[in-house]
DNA sequence: CACTACTTGACACTGAGTGCCATCGATAGC
DNA sequence: GCTATCGATGGCACTCAGTGTCAAGTAGTG
């Protein structure tokens, strides 16, 4: 049995190992960019073997990713969480709010969180791993507007689509994530960025939608 | 003064050289997996030396990502070359078909890109590439889109997310793609994934678009 | 005390990617 | 026809990411 809840001696060590390595890394990373930031330089900060590293974290990339990692987690939680008779845009949006709100209540957390931000635009290499997680929490959105909305994920492509808008909003909210914004402008930025998906979003989890109306189309009707 | 248009004969040796390398490539990538297969393997098969790969391709994955790259530029000059009054998700559509069509056309080379998407889409550390790419075309994209609608892409999220609608579409698509697949099918996935994001693409277009009536705003108005 | 389970560090190894230099072949100028 | 030059190539050595393996240390448990 654990001594409290489910978090054994043992598991809260090893949590304090890999919050030293994040730190050492997002320190170095932030400073001096991600190129000319090696592991050993990393480990070396923080005191461990090379190896150890490594089995904390898959890779370098990792360390940075994973730290906004357990915000997919949540976004899916919540989208489950939200009235099953609500608009797929004020679901989808309230669902993205949920870790950008949990960013932005302690401020130096969130500068924190926005330094990470920027560094994972910023860096190629980063934003690839960044968008790869997105792809994983697309697909735990997808699934859950398929149930919420009665729809077949294998032929219908409004789930995974609808996933993906999210994504974007996020994106661009992230992008345009200022120094010193507060959570009011977050909230702001968030809803702007929702407002240009929403008709398509709104527009197309209704089974009986309209189709064939657009004009142009390449397969004529 | 060039021999002929703008190919001289060394530009027309390298691209030999490149395409000899680029067949190897996804030859063995295709058939054992990326990860099973060294640059030595494909080098081995082409001929050369390892380090002339690597003058011609940047990393193991820019061989298979650039196979499909150029529908980048394709895409920007299709949507510039449409016609400045044309609804976005019209443009955007055919600029998207613009090379989905030209892979469709011959029956062989429209297989070979089928399975490198396959390869790509099935990779995760391809798909973190090729998403990388993406994101160049999107801001392509909406650069043109911004110019097109008269918008200021540095405060309107509009011109960023409708390019990354169009890549969602793209996406849907590609993702898709069954074999033995032909244009008429293409088109028909190309038509079906932009009705799902129609909506937002021309309701977001125009500057007097309506905002605010959305329901449950994080902002209470 | 002995046993077990887990963590760590050290070493060696593969493979990606880069810098450097010697060489070869084609072309331009004498 | 000879040579200087330029670009492409190959070979070599190097850095760094990431992995497998093994020995040692450090708990809890009987």
């Amino acid at each position: 049995m654990a001594t409290r809840s489910d978090t054994t001696l043992a598991e809260r060590k090893r949590q304090l190992v890999a919050e030293e390595l994040r730190n050492a890394a997002l320190m170095l990373l932030a400073t001096r960019g991600f190129d000319a930031v090696t592991v050993d330089d990393i480990v070396a900060i923080a005191g461990m073997s090379r190896r150890t590293f490594f089995r904390y974290f898959a890779s370098k990339e990792d360390v940075v990713v994973r730290f906004l990692a357990d915000m997919g987690a949540d976004v899916v939680t919540e989208l489950a969480a939200r009235p099953k008779n609500e608009a797929p845009s004020v679901a989808l949006r309230h669902a993205i709010w949920r870790p950008l709100s949990g960013c932005a209540d302690q401020p130096d957390h969130a500068e924190r969180s926005r330094i990470v931000v920027r560094l994972i635009l910023d860096t190629p290499a980063l934003h690839a791993r960044w968008l790869e997680r997105q792809i994983q929490w697309r697909s735990g959105l997808a699934a859950e507007l398929a149930a919420r909305h009665d729809l077949d994920p294998s032929t219908d492509p409004y789930p995974q689509m609808a996933a993906g808008m999210a994504m974007l909003a996020l994106d661009a909210i992230l992008q345009q994530w200022r120094p010193g914004d507060d959570e009011h402008r977050l909230a702001e930025l968030t809803d702007r960025a929702f407002a240009v998906v929403a008709p398509a979003l709104d527009a197309g989890a209704d089974k009986r939608r309209a189709v064939g109306r657009a004009p142009d189309l390449l397969l004529a009707p």
